[in-house]
DNA sequence: CTTTGATATGAACGAATGTTCAGTTAAATC
DNA sequence: GATTTAACTGAACATTCGTTCATATCAAAG
């Protein structure tokens, strides 16, 4: 058996994915064609093959490993303090994974109408369960006093809508720094809710 | 001069942009063909290029329709009363604006990316104009000590996103009605901003 | 009834699409 | 140095794409 280890496939793979990333998000995944991944790789298209099955394939990982991860890294931090604290904690949170990536959240939200309907139902759940993360930390701030909002549900989805909306006109290395960023919308979001 | 009344014209023509509005909405612009719209106005392809020169133009005049006639409806408004009641306006405006025209507005976020860089500037600027009227109405409230914002600009874009964001669940019909959901946004934003 | 011209057809154009695959290359193993 | 095989090429496949255009249709005007 030769060639198990120093082959190309290792690096060739992520390439990609990276590439697939960066194209989808800037032109769209139904206006971006293999061969035009192909030519960011520097490979033919026919070799995209050995990385992927099809191209709604290459979509799909990349909004499931999105997704995944975003869960993973909202799960692995210490889920510690009051509601309040867990609101803070979570919107600085969602602002710095989200402004980290810019491509994948792109994708994230416009590409969902371009899976099929069976990948489409995976991802949708992952996004719901990021959602209740949010609404089940309002409902226990309701339940204790500490927040004011007739519906958990719908307030949940109106901050982390109002947090992504950052993505759309923040720039590293503009006049705000992040933690200015998350400062502001802190802010924000902590009156939206209040008591 | 023959057939001045009576034509097809008065009739395709709404027909071409209604199907062109819906199907770009549901799959994407890169993804609809012309023989797809043609199909929905019960037409060939051919006939299309009667009512737009090529499909660019045709999404084009879509958003470029549909944000010339948000600032219209807007400015269409009596202007009156101070930033506070000026504020509550806007926020019932824009929710009942846009939940009236979801396929409008998902084409005209979803689909910037596609057009080419000309179309794109004028887009591009009607919303930021839209963008100033509410960014006028924070920064007079500032300044009358009823709001207290870090960032107008900012908070005008916050406020657009979580607003916005009402088309990604509301549907007529649902458990709440139009004026109820406003109501909720409404008590959101005004206790994001208020002093 | 004849003329007129807006409206639509249907075929055709070259180019581009996603995907397949037999064949080539070259690095790691023996 | 011979063998093995993962990695890649390059051509080919059947479709589909946006757009053009000569031709047909047919309601209104003269």
């Amino acid at each position: 058996m030769a060639r198990t280890q120093g082959s190309h496939s290792g690096i060739t793979g992520p390439r990609v994915r990276d590439a697939a990333l960066r194209l989808f998000a800037r032109h769209g995944y139904a206006a971006v064609s293999m061969r035009q991944i192909a030519g960011e790789v520097g490979v033919q298209a026919g070799a995209l093959y050995n990385y992927t099955p099809d191209k709604q394939s290459l979509l799909f990982e990349l909004m499931r490993g999105h997704m995944e991860e975003l869960l993973a890294a909202w799960d692995g931090l210490p889920q510690e303090g009051d509601a309040m604290a867990m609101l803070e904690a979570f919107t600085r949170f969602h602002i710095r994974f989200h402004s980290e990536r810019p491509d994948a959240v792109f994708i994230a939200y416009m590409e969902l109408r371009n899976l099929t309907p069976g990948n489409f139902a995976v991802v949708e759940a992952l996004r719901r369960d990021y959602e209740n993360r949010l609404e089940a930390i309002l409902s226990r701030g309701v339940a204790q006093g500490v927040f004011r909002v007739p519906e958990p549900k719908i307030a949940a989805m109106a901050v982390i809508a109002m947090l992504t909306g950052v993505n759309t006109w923040f720039r590293t290395g503009g006049r705000l720094s992040l933690p200015e960023v998350e400062a502001i919308y802190w802010d924000m979001v902590r009156r939206a809710v209040s008591a």
